[in-house]
DNA sequence: GAGTTGATCACT
DNA sequence: GTGATCAACTCT
């Protein structure tokens, strides 16, 4: 499971567009990496071209323990098995017959816990971004490409494609050039959205996003 | 408030 | 194998 990254024998590695975080930093901790994700830019390289979204708004879940996640009771299929993998790996699901969305595996090996990314803003392939979402052109309110974890995905063109994929290198990848540190005064904290079954887990204050920021998708 | 379809689960 | 139920959402 571990690629060694380094000079070694890859073919043809294309320099990315910007310098990636470095594997460590997605050892954090859940809910320490949730919080440290919010300013960070998201960077999907595709032939298509780049297109680029700083992240406003993030929830965790939590492995066998947090009803709310897909890895309830331990729950290990062909579906939820990224979540059992390496830390900083992209864990990808589809809902509702629809929409793709992305998260950040952020446990050690073998603890199911994730990270789900619910809203960028966009700052870079905006063009591509919307006609990836089916419309003309780039909308007078941007965040409408990307306030919504289906959104992002879409604007980004994420999908099952890149499962399991490092996020520490192209083409998928976090970096933190063009991202603004956030100071801890905007970080806003909340119980997450859309969990209805989720028993007591429903209340647990585990989404986090930026204050008043307009591309965060409810709040 | 309806749509849409893969994953999952409880059954043969 | 089959069929029923459900889902970390989006758009009207």
């Amino acid at each position: 499971m571990m690629p060694d990254s380094g000079k070694g024998g890859r073919a043809v590695p294309q320099a990315p567009a910007f310098e990636p975080v470095d594997r460590a930093f997605f050892t954090l901790g859940t809910l320490e990496l949730a919080r440290a994700l919010l300013g960070l830019v998201l960077v999907h390289e595709t032939p298509e071209g780049v297109t680029a979204g700083r992240i406003v708004e993030v929830e965790a879940y939590r492995g066998p323990e947090d009803r709310g996640a897909h890895s309830y009771g331990g729950r290990r299929t062909r579906r939820t098995e990224a979540m059992f993998g390496p830390p900083g790996i992209a864990y990808i699901y589809r809902i509702y017959g629809l929409y793709d969305c992305f998260d950040v595996v952020s446990a050690p090996e073998g603890k199911p816990e994730a990270i789900l990314v619910r809203a960028l803003e966009p700052v870079m392939g905006l063009d591509l971004m919307a006609r990836r979402s089916g419309l003309g052109v780039v909308p007078g309110r941007p965040c409408r490409l990307t306030a919504g974890p289906g959104r992002l995905a879409r604007a980004l063109g994420i999908t099952l494609a890149q499962y399991g994929m490092p996020l520490w290198q192209p083409p998928l990848y976090l970096t933190r050039a063009g991202a603004r540190a956030v100071p801890a005064g905007e970080v806003a904290r909340g119980p997450r959205v859309n969990i209805p079954y989720a028993g007591e887990a429903q209340a647990y204050p585990w989404r986090f996003w930026i204050r008043g920021h307009p591309c965060v998708s409810r709040g």
